[in-house]
DNA sequence: CACAAGCTGATTGTTGACAATTTGACAGTA
DNA sequence: TACTGTCAAATTGTCAACAATCAGCTTGTG
């Protein structure tokens, strides 16, 4: 787990093609709009062009690369209308996640969630603004919440569609300053809703916390829209 | 547009495939969870197994069907507790969009939806139980007020992933009687919220309307539970 | 008679070559 | 100079043959 670039242990090599693409894709390491090519891919991974374009169709499956039939796929690229989109369904499907939680988890599910949120306190004191726990530690415990909804359909939805998409972004903005501690105050008292069982309340909350991320990010767009010029890709 | 089984227009040999098969699944024509072989596929269309298998991976990465590496592809094969599953999710998500549409529709398009409303009445008023037209018209009015929340993430999410699910229950469900009255009534209702600008009613509105889809199904699939053998897959 | 090892058949996974289509450049002309 | 028609290179789409894997059956042995 340490680098996760590998090959994937025994599936077939359009599966394994099919995680690694996804993988350089949400971790931007792939520009987004970027055409990729075949070939290039091909001769990258050292497998045929057949599983290559297998893994690519699934993946067109999914949504993260559009494909033109003769003239090549292209990474999605999110315009900041779609993102912004993104984290409104997000702040419906992961209120009601929330809900459902706060009724379906299990005293030791709980525990747990306590857990690692205070493991991730610690891990923030130590390197401050530093982001990449952040990242993955607000990742795990909106994770844990949605999977304590027990509701697979929207477990598999959220973490399975819509992540990989928000992920892509999440990368490229990596982080503004001044959100962690914000956002631990905010998941502190989620979980609390939670623990008290008050679904209501704890749909309230998470939906307000994501909101603020929603906004925080529509800021921060503002600012740098700058420099960075306006991409749209208005495709369709 | 008579018989939608043609060949697809202008696209590849793949796209064409993945089209009809998505379609012979979502409207029954293949047994959910029956196994689907290649060759079998690829005599039928008449297409190497090429195209095929792309098309195969391009609905994996739908979630339409489940392969397993070297044993083959089965159609999914939702069981009762993921179907309803699905219904809470619409129901979150077909809320907001129909808040979302009473803020942003035109009046052009409200008017648009009063027509397909008044005509599908008179429809349903010459074929009394005929669920043919009421399945298409459901949709239809669906589809508009979605399409009308002006979030196009939100519609494509709801149009093009969790509608072809819910469209293979349709099918096999077909109707129960009495619905369709009712749920002309509740289309009204919610019209006319989203007429009157007022986002809160349409949503709440919509929410029940979904809810009463819900327990319909839920009451009849209890009470058909006898005679029909209890289909819970409990993939993996 | 029961169980396990090996084999045969079919199905899936992979590869390489071939055909079809698009894009970009180049040259010719108004 | 600008525009257009043609051409060529590169890339994608398709096909047919080959290799790997799994399921079910036969067969041999305790």
């Amino acid at each position: 787990m340490t680098a996760s670039e590998q090959k994937s242990p025994g599936q077939t090599l359009s599966d394994g093609a099919f995680e690694r693409i996804q993988n350089a894709i949400v971790k931007g390491q792939i520009e987004p709009g970027s055409r990729i090519s075949e070939q290039y891919l091909s001769t990258t991974f050292g497998i045929g062009r057949g599983p290559l374009r297998e893994a690519i169709r699934r993946l067109e499956g999914r949504r993260l690369v559009v494909r033109i039939p003769h003239a090549g796929v292209r990474v999605v690229s999110l315009s900041f209308n779609e993102l912004i989109e993104l984290y409104h369904v997000r702040e419906a499907l992961e209120g009601m996640a929330c809900r459902l939680a706060a009724q379906n988890m299990t005293d030791t599910e709980i525990a747990g969630l306590r857990d690692v949120l205070s493991m991730h306190e610690q891990h923030s004191g130590l390197q401050a603004n530093e982001s990449y726990y952040q990242q993955e530690g607000d990742l795990d415990i909106h994770f844990l919440i949605i999977q304590g909804s027990k509701n697979r359909t929207l477990s598999e939805l959220l973490c399975g569609d819509l992540y990989h998409l928000l992920r892509m972004y999440r990368y490229r903005f990596s982080t503004t300053p001044k959100r962690p501690q914000q956002a631990f105050a905010e998941h502190h008292r989620i979980i609390q809703a939670i623990a008290d069982r008050d679904g209501e309340l704890a749909e309230m909350l998470m939906r307000r916390h994501i909101s603020a991320s929603r906004r925080n990010i529509e800021q921060r767009m503002q600012e740098t829209s700058h420099d960075k010029k306006d991409t749209r890709p208005t495709l369709s």
